[in-house]
DNA sequence: TTGAAAAACGACAACGATGTCGTTTATAAT
DNA sequence: ATTATAAACGACATCGTTGTCGTTTTTCAA
């Protein structure tokens, strides 16, 4: 008589589940996936998937979550870098991003956060909350960092500035997920985008 | 014998059903959306709204293009303003609509274009696609005319800085739809907005 | 090797939505 | 009034998905 798996052999088989559920999500997006499709791309049955997951929100919320964890570490401090250098750098990981977007669960996000309106009325402190909480915190104390160094001289608050950054590649992946990045002009909009932060934040020339 | 009905009459009822469209479309976005839903909102049989439309998309695609109609005339050439002033006017007109993003049917939108991807990728020309074109040109006429009368000195490209103007704004709208205007300071996001726009565009001060 | 407990299975009932179609009702020309 | 025709109705068969639950299989400790 005994518990019958270790409990990482079930964090194993939750890890294989969350992989074809992602696979499914890539190729339908969020709203036309059902449980059914992760059964039949992860090869189990029915109620070993319902014993793991209780419906697609609860799946793709899990699969998110795993997702944020593998990208925290961006903003780690460093001091290699200026400031600017940091904030190229994450503008062009996004272009990158959009440019294989076909790889890339961005559909899919926009597609879960648009269809959780009616839960998330009640609740108030939603998952999507948090995450637009953190990308714009972060953002926010990388310009702040960089101004105290003295490598920024921004003409804006420097939260206003995250907001609208964070607002614009928002509004530049949803189109290109539905228009391809060529119909968007991906790389001419990223140079427009760096022209304006260079305006905001007007970077020390140098540095 | 005869026809029986005017296609007057027709019209107003195809009218009549797309309202009611547009209120359960409001309270439920897209893709929650049913037929039967419709058919309530509207007290109308199974049968006489499939007589009009085919299904949800069919039906939902009307409704925007009845809606675009309305909204073409923003944009006609205009003596009395500044080029700068008609800019500022459109921003806060896009800022309005923020703020009362729940009459709106913008969620609704986004829903829909996300949805269309499979359906897409076969055609190559499609009402988003054709949609997108149409505003980004509208506003590119609208800086190449200023500029032309010397009120606008440009330091980008017209078209680039037309996408970026309305990326920005597709994201600002995403983010405050699931987030709230307030959730997202939608004011303070267009001042950085106007701050950015003058910068590209340089206007003339005075005019 | 055995047996208890957990994990995996898959049949099934229930639901909600879809699109069709034979029937009824309303319309307007005769 | 009559009648041909179209509009509106709503019952119905069908489909895909969901979540459950009794059964079978696997696992590991004793």
């Amino acid at each position: 008589m005994s518990p019958k798996v270790s409990d990482e052999y079930k964090n194993q088989k939750k890890t294989m589940l969350l992989q074809a559920a992602k696979s499914v999500f890539l190729a339908k997006g969020y709203t036309k996936t059902t449980m059914q499709d992760v059964m039949d791309e992860a090869g189990i049955s029915r109620g070993a998937l319902y014993a793991y997951f209780d419906n697609v929100e609860h799946l793709y919320m899990e699969l998110l979550q795993f997702e944020d964890q593998v990208n925290v570490l961006f903003f780690s401090p460093n001091d290699d870098e200026t400031s600017w250098q940091q904030i190229t750098n994450w503008v062009h990981k996004q272009q990158k991003e959009m440019e294989q977007i076909e790889q890339t669960l961005t559909q899919a996000n926009s597609e879960y956060f648009l269809s959780i309106r009616d839960s998330k009325k009640q609740e108030g402190e939603t998952y999507s909350t948090t995450r637009y909480d953190r990308i714009v915190n972060a953002l926010t104390v990388l310009f702040q960092s960089g101004t105290k160094k003295g490598e920024l001289q921004p003409r804006l608050p420097a939260e206003m500035i995250s907001r609208y950054l964070v607002s614009f590649i928002d509004g530049l992946m949803l189109d290109t997920a539905h228009l391809g990045a060529e119909k968007t002009r991906v790389a001419e909009q990223m140079e427009a985008l760096l022209f304006s932060l260079r305006e905001m934040l007007r970077p020390v020339s140098g540095k």
